[in-house]
DNA sequence: GTATAAAATTGTAACGATTACAAATTAGTA
DNA sequence: TACTAATTTGTAATCGTTACAATTTTATAC
């Protein structure tokens, strides 16, 4: 699903977003970072490299890439939303301890789910919460 | 898993939370609706019967009830949090139409989980996003 | 290559949810 | 009844996000 993008601005222009200097860097980061990143975090690590750049074209870079459905929102923090190049359907686990957000790999079909069987699903999200296995084993 | 819940203070009290009137009247109000409310929800709704009521108390309230496990929080909005006196796992459904959030039922244990084997798991989220059957008659 | 129009970027102000904090009220106890 | 602790309340502050107008960049026509 992921990892077949070779050339980000044909990626881009293949999905109707014209690739502007900006949104190729911000979709180039994204694709290469597994932190799920929130906006802020993209805006401090780019603004080395884009001296100009300015959070609100964080903010609207990325509403636009998930409008074309090339990134998804990621709903685990209660305050900040993060952003993850990977939009196919697979779990996040967020530590408790270092607040590390991974991803997991899961089969969601298997799911025998009742109450909404005729309804249209567009989405699904799938999240835990926990202790991840290195801080378990820091504090044995 | 709910519905066994008879005396609200006393319930309180087991929880080792004081059961003072603002505290009964906000886990009373999120025992009897399904609407998973935010904070303005509830705040609007008891203003009437308790006319001095404060949205900072709803606030203090609903995260002691969190912090002592007897309400958890759903996170399927991007901006506001929503809360559950069902503290069971179950599954979440936002109708992009009407906007509501509805329960479904179903059974994570037969999820084949990779990558996360050996983490310790204390909280599981699942909920997705569609249209539902009442709006799905309705656009036909 | 220059002029013009459209699109993208930027900065500031505004907004809304949530929290911090101190004052006021209520409950508990001697 | 007096005193202390807990709870509630209101206001101000914080922080993530959006609105909006100005500026800059890009695309198009001459």
């Amino acid at each position: 699903m992921l990892g077949k993008i070779t050339n980000i601005g044909e990626f881009l222009k293949s999905n109707d977003i014209k690739p502007s200097y900006q949104r190729m860097r911000i979709f180039e980061y994204l694709l290469g970072t597994k932190d799920h990143p929130t906006v802020d975090m993209i805006y401090k690590e780019l603004i080395g490299e884009i001296p100009t750049l300015s959070k609100t074209t964080v903010y609207n870079t990325l509403n636009l890439f998930v409008e074309h459905g090339i990134v998804s929102r990621i709903t685990i923090e209660e305050n900040e939303t993060r952003y993850d190049a990977d939009t196919g359907v697979h779990g996040h686990f967020k530590c408790e301890k270092c607040q590390k957000v991974l991803d997991f790999v899961t089969d969601l079909s298997v799911l025998d789910v009742q109450d909404i069987e005729d309804f249209q699903i567009n989405q699904q999200h799938l999240y835990f919460r926990g202790i991840c296995s290195d801080c378990l084993k820091k504090t044995e």
